[in-house]
RNA sequence: GGGUCUGUAGCUCAGCUUGGUUAGAGCGCACCCCUGAUAAGGGUGAGGUCGGUGAUUCGAGUUCACCCAGACCCA
């Protein structure tokens, strides 16, 4: 007996079903290394239109985690697309190198900066330190598939970049953007020295309480509260610092407390006193006060704008409201001294008031401070406790013992002092008006992205630059000893230390004896400050967009939503000053990861997931394909089962492709292909979605709807190709003679289809692309090199059977398929084909089922199929004028195409088989004109 | 507390701009079939009343207000 089996072309491909991704992706990069794809892919797009995105710098510590994973892919699958639609796409990844992270992590490890180390040392480790973090997320970037210039990224401490980064601050400087203010700072007055955060150690001091008053008038007082008072009005507040009563220029209220008029006798004489009405108690307590009256209660917006008098001095303090005025301690009221506090720094700003800072560097007051001229502001206490009661303004004075910054070196109580620091003032030529118009003409997607950015400018203070750190981009400035004005040749100089930093890095800066470069420098003091590491950042489109390989503006910017404050305006900001446009025409921005109950991801709660192990266990193309599949302008959802769905539509998309190589295996486009006119009908129709389909996905590419295209291609693969055209097609691919018209028109059409579908997923899934590229074209060095597939030909011909004639016929598939279950449950039949089917239809249907001649059985994937006029026979269906029998056929099974048939048993010398197949065998095979 | 957003089946997403038939899809799940895509494939089916409350309207997932929860950035 033959074995019929041997007589069918049955899939052969050696795609394994088991992906084993985590040991396959890593020979897929080795061998992109060995090809240098990089190189190769650039080469083939030489010449063309350009698309450049910029790589904002992730900050060079630590390993990467989720959030990196999505960024980096996110860009990765624009890269992709956009080679596929052509362009040439030269993208240079970034990193991030000075600054603050790094120095803690090297002190921790050598120590800090004068005490073993020298500063030249410590910046020597801190740059061994980032280059050592720069590799371990170099090779996890690799290692998640993401294509680009890895030999050669953008290094913010490359000495040709810290060079960069100072000449764009020349030219900021030059058009006058850069203005020298005040801000207070740590500072320690044995060091003579502003200290950074880090330098900064905190230990309990035992320091004056005092509580003291401001004058104020009874008239204003009596409007605020609606009251008629007589007796003198004060305002009550509280410090632990008397030495920065010189320095007092405001009182900040919250304007959301309440605030009440307090009467009580002290020192045998009545008076009325602004305090907090949460404080009173405390307060009272404080002076020994037993009995008051509350006059009256306001709240401190009323409060607003009022003018209390210095409680020693002729001049006024203005009553403002902060929100960090608490009913912690005091009296609700702080005195303000905008050049001695942070907090008092920043209402001072946003109310216009001077940071007046009466302190030199050395801790004595200046020459014509009342009082206390020349004293050591530490000593100074006591004086000024003694002035207080002289003028009637102290309540009360006591010891408190609390919590007080202090220099790490000398162990000496700090003090906060305004110092000279440098900003990019935002009214300076309209910067920040430019700056909030041109957001006009960027494209922000999402939308919101234009109005969040909006109202980040809005109250955008000037940007401090300066940090007193080791770490950083130096501000090569001199400045004149007594007049505070920048050196002449400031414009040079900067471009002379630039010249060396590019050869040595900034230490230049640091050893340079200015005399050898300017005149009169023993005149001027060096500035030691550094850069602002947002600056660094902040000025990549000018160090890495102005090479020749790209282009200015760049085409996108692609980060998470963090960076509206961060990195989109940084750069917003520097790019105006420097060239008046945006340095992006679009930004794109992407949520944050989240675990499954919507929480950010913290390792203390113990909710991270670690892309290593996602791509040690599952591979980089099922974490891509979770990327791809999320809409990532939300939130994103991670959690084991959403990467286990991922894994799951990741097996259904590669098992097609699967499918698609294993019958075409013995197809040979070359020599095999049937002419578009010659096709089958049915294959004719899903060339013509396949392509449709494809115009989708390019827009959506091309559109940054990743998770729409990637929805598509996995519904493509299960519902057209998987629950219709591959099933119909087993039949002819297995059975029909091998090199028959019948099997190679199919064949065509499923090649057409694995060479578009290959191409669609290269963005997401780039190392399965490749995989099954690499089987189904062998010798072609990548499909990472392609466009998209554009090689089949249009039929001239009108379609026999239209689209909405196959959309009829889908429905009425999906009737069928729903008798056929019944007749299964009833356990008429098994599989379909032991099934008859015959159909009643209206005369509209009928003509359509009709045109498929005897090929109909294989839309249905029956043994048989009949139509007839409508009756009222068989099983009801959704489909009005369409009514379904189902019958277990009478017939013999065909022993090789399993369909049973009539002539069956009557064939003598092939007894076992149907018609067809002997035909199929013997003869020159059967003709397929329609399914 | 403020700014910018988000909240539709177990999961991931459509639908909401231009209010109007039984709110869709894929995955997962259940059951069945197949054993010539086989640690695959096919079929059928069960799951939401659209975060909550109220308002506008003849009618709201879709408009408005408030509330709740979550994200980012501030305070």
């Amino acid at each position: 007996m033959t074995d019929y089996k041997d007589t069918l072309n049955l899939p052969k491909t050696e795609l394994a079903m088991k992906a084993n991704l985590p040991n396959r992706e890593p020979k897929m990069l080795d061998y992109w290394e060995s090809i240098d794809l990089n190189k190769q892919i650039r080469d083939s797009r030489k010449g063309r239109e350009k698309f450049i995105l910029h790589d904002g710098p992730p900050y060079a510590n630590g390993e990467i985690h989720i959030g990196h994973s999505v960024n980096k892919v996110l860009k990765d699958i624009v890269i992709k697309s956009q080679i596929l639609n052509g362009k040439d796409v030269p993208y240079t990844p970034g990193w991030d190198c000075h600054g603050l992270p790094i120095e803690l992590n090297v002190e921790k490890k050598i120590g800090k900066v004068g005490q073993k180390v020298t500063a030249e040392e410590f910046r020597d480790a801190c740059r061994k330190y980032a280059n050592s973090q720069i590799d371990i997320q170099k090779k996890d970037f690799k290692r998640l598939g993401i294509f680009g210039n890895w030999d050669k990224p953008y290094v913010t401490m490359d000495f040709s970049f810290e060079a960069n980064i100072i000449r764009s601050l020349g030219s900021i400087i030059n058009k006058g953007f850069i203005e020298r203010g005040e801000k207070p700072v740590h500072w320690c007055v044995d060091c003579a020295s502003a200290l950074a955060e880090a330098e900064v150690e905190y230990k309990d001091k035992i320091s004056h309480s005092i509580d003291f008053t401001f004058p104020i008038e009874n008239e204003l007082i009596n409007k605020a509260f609606g009251t008629n008072v007589k007796d003198d009005c004060f305002v009550a507040s509280w410090t632990t610092t008397p030495w920065t009563l010189p320095g007092n220029l405001a009182l900040t209220v919250n304007k959301n407390f309440e605030y009440c008029l307090v009467e009580f006798e002290m020192n045998s004489k009545i008076a009325n006193y602004v305090v907090a009405k949460d404080l009173i108690e405390q307060t009272l307590e404080r002076l020994g006060i037993s009995n008051h009256k509350i006059k009256g209660t306001c709240l401190g917006q009323d409060l607003k704008g009022l003018n209390a008098k210095h409680p020693y001095l002729e001049r006024s303090s203005l009553i403002i409201t902060g929100d960090h005025v608490t009913t912690e301690a005091g009296t609700g009221i702080v005195h303000t001294a905008p050049g001695h506090g942070l907090e008092d720094y920043g209402v001072a700003l946003e109310n216009g008031l001077e940071v007046l800072s009466p302190v030199k560097s050395n801790g004595t007051f200046m020459e014509e401070v009342e009082h206390v001229s020349g004293m050591f502001v530490f000593k100074s206490n006591e004086k000024i406790i003694e002035v207080l009661k002289e003028n009637g303004a102290l309540l009360a004075d006591a010891q408190y013992e609390h919590s007080y910054p202090h220099c790490w070196r000398h162990k000496s109580p700090l003090m906060f002092r305004a110092t000279p620091q440098w900003f990019i003032g935002m009214t300076n030529n309209d910067l920040l008006k430019t700056a909030k118009e041109s957001i006009e003409n960027v494209n922000w997607e999402p939308e919101w992205g234009k109005s969040r950015m909006a109202s980040m400018l809005e109250n955008r203070p000037d940007w401090c630059i300066s940090r007193q750190r080791s770490w950083g981009v130096p501000i090569p400035l001199l400045v004149h000893k007594d007049t505070g004005q920048l050196h002449p040749e400031t414009s040079r100089l900067i471009e002379e230390v630039a010249n060396l930093v590019e050869e040595k890095g900034i230490d230049a800066w640091h050893n340079l004896d200015c005399s050898s470069l300017v005149n009169e420098a023993d005149q001027y003091d060096k500035i030691s400050d550094s850069l602002d590491v947002w600056f660094d950042s902040g000025v990549t489109h000018a160090c890495v967009l102005n090479d020749s390989e790209m282009q200015f503006p760049a085409d996108l910017y692609l980060e998470g939503s963090d960076q509206h404050r961060g990195w989109f305006q940084s750069s917003l900001l520097t790019s105006i000053a420097l060239n008046d446009v945006p340095p992006y025409k679009s930004v794109l921005t992407h949520g944050f990861v989240v675990d499954a109950d919507g929480k950010k991801m913290s390792k203390s709660i113990g909710n991270v997931i670690s892309p290593q192990k996602v791509w040690d266990s599952m591979g980089a193309d099922v974490l891509r394909s979770w990327i791809a599949s999320t809409d990532y302008r939300n939130e994103m959802v991670v959690s084991d089962e959403i990467l286990k769905r991922s894994s799951d539509s990741y097996r259904r998309i590669r098992n097609t492709i699967r499918f698609l190589l294993g019958n075409i295996n013995d197809f040979d486009y070359e020599s095999d292909a049937v002419e578009i006119e010659r096709m089958t009908q049915l294959d004719k129709w899903m060339i013509k979605k396949t392509k449709s389909l494809q115009i989708e996905v390019m827009n959506d590419f091309d559109k940054y709807q990743f998770h729409q295209a990637f929805k598509k291609i996995h519904n493509f693969c299960a519902n057209e190709l998987g629950g219709f055209y591959l099933d119909i097609l087993k039949d002819r691919l297995y059975t029909s003679k091998k090199d028959s018209e019948a099997r190679r028109s199919c064949q065509t059409a499923l090649y057409f289809i694995l060479e578009a579908l290959l191409r669609w997923i290269s963005p997401v899934l780039s190392f399965t692309a490749e995989e099954a590229w690499q089987l189904h074209k062998p010798g072609s060095p990548s499909v990472h090199l392609l466009e998209w597939f554009d090689e089949w030909s249009d039929s001239k011909e009108e379609m026999t059977i239209t689209d909405e004639e196959w959309n009829e016929v889908l429905l009425i598939r999906a009737e069928v398929n729903k008798v056929l279950e019944a007749s299964r449950n009833k356990e008429v039949i098994g599989s379909a084909l032991e099934a008859d089917i015959d159909l009643f239809c209206s005369a509209e249907v009928k003509t359509i089922l009709n045109k498929f001649s005897d090929e109909l059985r294989f839309v249905f994937i029956t043994s048989d199929a009949q139509v007839y006029d409508f009756e009222e026979k068989g099983d009801s269906t959704e489909l009005e004028g369409l009514r379904v029998a189902v019958k277990k056929t009478k017939h013999d099974k065909c022993e090789r195409c399993w369909h049973s048939r009539e002539e069956v048993g009557e064939i003598s010398n092939h007894p076992t088989l149907c018609e067809r197949c002997v035909d199929n065998i013997e003869g020159d095979g059967e003709v397929r004109l329609f399914a």
